[in-house]
RNA sequence: GGGGUGUUAGUUAAGUUGGUUAUAACGCCGGCCUGUCACGCCGGAGGCCACGGGUUCGAGUCCCGUACACCCCGCCA
């Protein structure tokens, strides 16, 4: 009797688990996969075999062969086998809801490759198990069709990225993550010198500085998808370490930056989502979006505007509790109006002011109007004339009851409160559009931005982002006004990118450091590299890094990062699955000439 | 750094006013079953009620603290 053939050695695979159609009945077949399921009816044996293309349901018969059966009644969820034998017709007994429904595989011969203990959770396209344990087994997670599907988009994100920016003279190019840990913006990952004594590198944060030095070098057209680190807190749309297609050009605008990005959008929607999307993008002005919507990465997809009033409240003068105080104090009067009170109960609505307050509010003044116009259940019925209100009513377009949502003070605080009420209300009361996308670059950002904790002007974007030219002259004698070339692409009030056309001229380079507070020998100690690339023939140039978790999130679905990238780490930034960060012993802190100090009240020490 | 929610079997949840042996479903184990695809039927095992204190005759339940996870504010040039 002959040796039966070998899977793998003799049988290769030759079909994937997702791919049997009626056309392929009467073929012999030999699949390699998981047991997704098994029903086992003493006679007959079928088995849901999966791999990450899909389903296919096998059968073992006793009468086809025995040898086969027993073994399949051995099966459990999980292990991995192998199966040969012949397509077949379901006959009537189709299922609808697989694409491989019309066929079976009737079973001829069958290998166990691995066993496997029962998984701590379903491997399921829907399961409800607490993320903490699916994190601490991500590689069974990750065995789940939806987070499959979501990194075979990403790959095509990926691929399209490279795709379209290659066949636009970009070229892919590599820059070091130890680097010299730079002072502002986002804290630095730390990795302490073993050869190198008390010193240290930082993780880069991007690769902003080096991609700056390839246009130096003359390199022209540059990208990269390239992980990037932050030492800050967590939220379920940031992770400590990330990825970004990164770009930067030479001798452009910002019509030529906005042109590749809006193609590269379109490449990406239609890999991802099978969309197209509608090219150039709106543009708002950093102050219009700060007016109208009270943050700079609005959401355009629903209305609810926000409306200022602090001239109404002057000229009403100080009939009204509050607010005039507020505006002679350099503050500001705005509202929000919920049309109909949004349909919320008085009780919801009541609700809001604790949510306004968790945003950093002192309150939530409220006023709904009535059939005269009055106002009621409202602190500001009483001093608020007919005149003022009827003013008030006429700008926000607001008529009988309706609720006007109102914040005073000062601008940062009252258009942060007012512009997450508006998100929030807009999803609570369903007002987002389903399947909209709305695009648009926000531009006009100010150069600087003043600290109140450092007590001097930061820069807004980073220190190498270029003033407009108009406003070169007031870089050092008002700062604030200065606006700066650079832009924000925003997607359903997600932040989707940034970036800026940078200084090329190191006379402008060092007056920025002035306004900023940098002295001449702490810019040379810490960008002195830059400051002279500057001066060694740098070319005009300017790029821009979107940020491709989250647009993976956006686009292929997903309610947070974790969602969308393989292996992520808890919002403490922890790993569960290695346990990661761990500690490690005095032998290798000694190498480094670190010393770990213990955390004052922590348990005890481990080393 | 601050606010909030949660933690009960492998998983998801229930657990009343603090009171007998902590329930259910799915999963798991054993048996039966030749057309299932959420297969079915019979039987069984499985618990440090997150951890540490406290109140009480008695705590899964009440109080305090800790840990972990998640959401939000601050932070993220």
């Amino acid at each position: 009797m002959p040796a039966r053939p070998r899977f793998i050695q003799d049988l290769k695979r030759t079909h994937s688990c997702g791919v049997l159609t009626a056309a392929d009945i009467g073929k012999t077949v030999v699949l390699f996969g998981w047991v997704q399921n098994r029903r086992d009816h003493g006679g007959c044996v079928f088995i849901d075999l999966r791999d990450r293309e899909g389903l296919t349901q096998v059968v073992f018969e006793p009468e086809t062969d025995a040898e086969a059966h027993q073994l399949a009644g051995t099966l459990r969820l999980e292990y991995v086998v192998a199966v040969r034998g012949e397509v077949r017709s379901r006959g009537s007994q189709v299922n609808p809801r697989l694409p491989t429904g019309e066929i079976e595989v009737r079973a001829t011969q069958l290998e166990v490759f691995n066993r496997a203990e029962t998984p701590p959770f379903p491997i399921e396209d829907r399961i409800d198990t607490a993320e903490e344990k699916r994190l601490a087994h991500r590689y069974l997670d990750l065995r789940r069709a939806p987070l499959q599907k979501v990194l075979v988009i990403r790959h095509r994100m990926n691929q399209a990225a490279r795709t379209y920016l290659s066949g636009r003279g970009f070229l892919e190019l590599e820059t070091p993550f130890l680097i010299r840990s730079t002072p502002g913006g986002a804290r630095n990952f730390l990795v302490p010198s073993r050869q190198n004594p008390g010193k240290f590198y930082g993780l880069a944060e991007s690769p902003q500085l080096f991609k700056q030095l390839y246009m130096v070098a003359g390199f022209d057209r540059y990208f990269q998808i390239v992980k990037c680190f932050r030492d800050e807190d967590l939220r379920g749309d940031r992770q400590p370490e990330f990825t970004q297609i990164d770009l930067e050009m030479s001798f452009i605008a910002e019509p030529d930056v906005f042109a590749i990005v809006e193609g590269l959008m379109a490449e990406l929607f239609r890999v991802a989502k099978g969309k197209e999307i509608s090219a150039p993008f709106p543009r708002l002005t950093y102050d219009e979006a700060m007016a109208r919507y009270g943050v700079d990465k609005p959401d355009t997809r629903f209305g609810l505007p926000l409306c200022e009033v602090t001239d109404l409240v002057r000229a009403a003068g100080s009939g009204l509790p509050l607010l005039p105080q507020a505006v002679e104090q350099g503050g500001v009067v705005k509202l929000l109006c919920l049309p109909g009170g949004g349909g919320l109960s008085r009780t919801e609505l009541d609700g809001l002011e604790g949510v306004a307050k968790s945003f950093g509010a002192r309150g939530l003044a409220r006023a709904k109007i009535g059939a005269g116009g009055e106002w009621t259940q409202s602190p500001l019925a009483k001093g608020a004339s007919p005149e003022f209100r009827a003013a008030v009513g006429e700008r926000a377009r607001a008529g009988e009851g309706d609720v006007l949502l109102f914040q005073f003070g000062k601008p940062k605080i009252v258009n942060g409160v007012l512009g997450q009420l508006r998100t929030l209300l807009a999803k609570r009361l369903g007002l987002i559009p389903e399947g909209r996308d709305d695009l648009l670059w926000v531009v006009d950002f100010p150069l600087f931005e003043y600290s109140d904790e450092a007590n001097a002007y930061v820069a807004s974007h980073h220190p190498f982002t270029a003033p407009r030219p108009e406003d070169v002259a007031h870089l050092l004698s008002e700062p604030g006004r200065v606006k700066a070339r650079a832009y924000d692409l925003v997607l359903n009030g997600n932040e989707i990118g940034g970036g800026s056309i940078r200084i090329h001229d190191s006379a402008v380079q060092a007056q920025v450091f002035r306004a900023l507070g940098i002295s001449d020998e702490e810019a040379r100690a810490k960008f002195g590299f830059l400051l002279d690339a500057l001066r060694f023939g740098a070319p005009p140039h300017g790029g821009i890094a979107l940020g491709m978790d989250r647009l993976v999130m956006l686009l292929a679905g997903g309610e947070s990062l974790r969602d969308v990238i393989p292996f992520p780490k808890t919002q403490r930034g922890t790993d569960l699955m290695t346990g990661a960060p761990g500690e490690v012993g005095h032998a290798q802190l000694d190498e480094l000439h670190v010393a770990a100090v213990p955390v004052a009240g922590a348990a005890k020490d481990t080393g």
